[in-house]
DNA sequence: GACTTGCATTTTGGCGCCAATTTTTCTAGG
DNA sequence: CCTAGAAAAATTGGCGCCAAAATGCAAGTC
């Protein structure tokens, strides 16, 4: 390959990313999709590309793979994962289940006011994202929207889990996104955070369950699954 | 140590596990309570222990970190996690959150025929050990109920964490349990999948809610948390 | 006699090498 | 010209060795 000079250069000069750090990069490449899914993720290159060995990147591979952001063949590899139309269903349910009782906590926490004000922070520069059609900006911001009122919601468990289920969705996007509209929908971020001002929670979980109904609906999930060929059964 | 002799004999003879398998084992040996919070793990202890080299040992305890069944300590080495009393109250809290909406998945399936004779087996195993007495029979088919609905549901991720809050509820049993009550509360699995059968959704998101205050209640969470020493904050 | 300081042992962390499997390419045949 | 087979290259998986850090012990000192 004629591109080693590429991977010089996108190496840290003198800078030892941590193991975390790698973890995040990948996270975030994934998160823009920069790194689309199927992508072959072979761990010479990405020692490579961060400048680390080999042994660090066979340790974060797994810890993406447990969160089922990337698949893990033996003997052939780590790949993007590439969530199966089954897969997106399974995410959304979860997350009608669980964020509206995000947000319910998140208003019988009390005490709300600068929670508010990073909520409105956050939901600005959506705007100013949309306005400057950084779709990058775009997909990653509104995944931050939902891990940010998990964050708030006082469960780091409910965060975590919630962590999880965003990078899942951004995947899920990447794979089934209608081309016709823009996966993010114009104001319900902010017509929830609107709600929670209002302390009005029953609004904000019907905002919530609304907002995700839209987001699932723009996509395409109705394509036929990549010929799910079972031989031994075709061959019968 | 003399102990050299019991380390060979717990040692399988010509059979080498595999990583699943260990991963399995170390998971089945805390929801039996046989690994005790607090307990280290040490690399080739375990390796001795189950006949294999260190380095698979080195994959599996990043599993059960990620997990947070397992802390990892840097340069110190892995222990069996020991949730605070905040964490044993976020598990439960996210337990009351999930687990009636798994229930009401679980109904709106249809034909939970086949559903119910299992359910209704593993409920009289339970009734089985707890006549018997077999305190960690009891505690891991506690769990494993609570896994079996959300695998009933049809929601593969939910079943995934599920079972991880399944074995966090196991390590904060262990941790905080009243000796003066068994922990398994009598009767209330069975009632809850007679609601199921009874084709009564809410009775049996309800009876789930319930019992899930009722473990929590049989809990001594108002132990102060074992002192926060926050050495640069106290001496300031 | 108790405390501190220094050293030895144990354990984890990391790096490099070698074997196994897969994928690609080259060659021979139809 | 295309297909099938085999050899070669590349990549993953695993194992062992070596360095770094932490713990426990022992000796020295006040």
């Amino acid at each position: 390959m004629g591109d080693a000079s590429k991977k010089k250069a996108k190496a840290r000069r003198r800078a030892p990313p941590s193991e975390d750090a790698i973890y995040e990069r990948i996270l975030a490449a994934i998160f823009e999709h920069r790194l689309a899914p199927g992508t072959k993720l072979g761990e010479d290159r990405l020692a490579g590309i961060f400048g680390v060995s080999r042994a660090r990147i066979r340790h974060v591979l797994p810890r993406l793979a447990h969160e089922s952001v990337v698949r893990l063949e033996p003997n052939r590899g780590a790949f993007v994962a590439q969530p199966t139309v089954a897969d997106a269903r399974n995410v959304f349910d979860a997350r009608r289940l669980l964020e509206p009782g995000i947000v319910e906590r998140l208003v019988q926490r009390g005490e709300l006011r600068p929670m508010l004000v990073q909520l409105r922070q956050h939901v600005a520069s959506e705007r100013r994202a949309r306005a400057a059609n950084d779709t990058r900006a775009i997909v990653r911001m509104s995944g931050e929207f939902h891990m940010l009122l998990a964050e708030m919601a006082g469960n780091a468990l409910l965060a975590k889990i919630m962590r999880e289920l965003a990078s899942l969705t951004c995947l899920i996007i990447a794979l089934y996104d209608k081309p016709s509209v823009p996966s993010c929908l114009g104001e319900e971020h902010g017509d929830i955070v609107d709600a929670l001002a209002a302390g009005d929670a029953a609004r904000a979980t019907k905002l919530m369950v609304h907002h995700l109904n839209h987001v699932e609906k723009n996509l395409d999930l109705s394509v036929a699954e990549p010929a799910p060929v079972d031989l031994e059964s075709a061959l019968a």
